[in-house]
DNA sequence: ATAAACTCTGTACATGGGTACAGAGTCAAG
DNA sequence: CTTGACTCTGTACCCATGTACAGAGTTTAT
């Protein structure tokens, strides 16, 4: 089943071609849509789904979002405020400050497992594992 | 209800006071007793929990490896390992991993959300948002 | 003695982001 | 015409890590 616009000359494709497509898989496409992150697209006689461009361009804005680190419902928030450009941009800073968050979190993280891997490299008692150790008393 | 040992001196705690003590919820300990990450207590009579000082510590390493970034499942393995110090320096050089590669992911995210809002900050086109256009073309 | 505060077990719910059916209908290829 | 591939709706389930409650029993404080 493929359906040309008459007006477009546009391919509308069923939800498995687009989900191929986009690498998605049929159900999440349609979990996506019960969510209200996408439109309902059109539904012909047979009950099919049929996708346009504009819905197609809607699931790689959710799937680029998502890659940097919006969550689902941030990621509807910032295809409604569409083009108010300060609200935009405040999401995306405070994004920006929870990833910086993150990453010295992390970094204090690192140096510490860093520490004790280190310890048990240069440990040669069988009886005793510093990480565990330190685990337990520090 | 306090209950001292005649061996130890020791004061066995209810529940409620080594929740407290530790800053963690009651039904969170009854939640990794259930989960076997820590071990069953001794229950008198009235069926009440008693901790004694090792289940207690055993509830302060789990905290601490948490907040290293272990998960509960790989706490268990940590306090079964026990002592076993290659075996916790393999896991604890994972996690490092781990670790590692989330701040380098974060790390791009970053870079890529900084430019995004800068473009904001310097944007005057009231109808269009440079960050939205990013992920609508990019 | 009584009320507040605590504990017990067992079960259900929460979150986020999907995944996995079952049972029925539809479409395309040979 | 039949078979296989696709789609539909609706519902239940998955993961990890807890949280919340009901209904009953116990302890402690006044």
């Amino acid at each position: 089943m493929i359906e040309v616009s008459l007006v477009t000359g546009y391919t509308m494709k069923t939800i498995g071609k687009i989900a191929k497509e986009l690498n998605l898989s049929v159900e999440t496409i349609r979990f996506y849509e019960r969510e209200g992150i996408i439109q309902q697209p059109q539904k012909p006689l047979n009950g099919y789904r049929l996708y346009d461009d504009s819905i197609s361009k809607q699931l790689q804005f959710i799937c680029k979002a998502k890659a940097l680190g919006f969550s689902l419902k941030e990621v509807s928030s910032l295809m409604s405020m569409d083009s108010n450009c300060s609200q935009v941009e405040s999401l995306g800073l405070q994004k920006l400050n929870i990833i910086q968050n993150k990453i010295s979190d992390l970094q204090r993280l690192e140096k510490v497992i860093k520490e004790m891997t280190n310890s048990c490299q240069s440990n040669n008692d069988q009886a005793n594992c510093p990480l565990i150790d330190s685990l337990k008393w520090s």
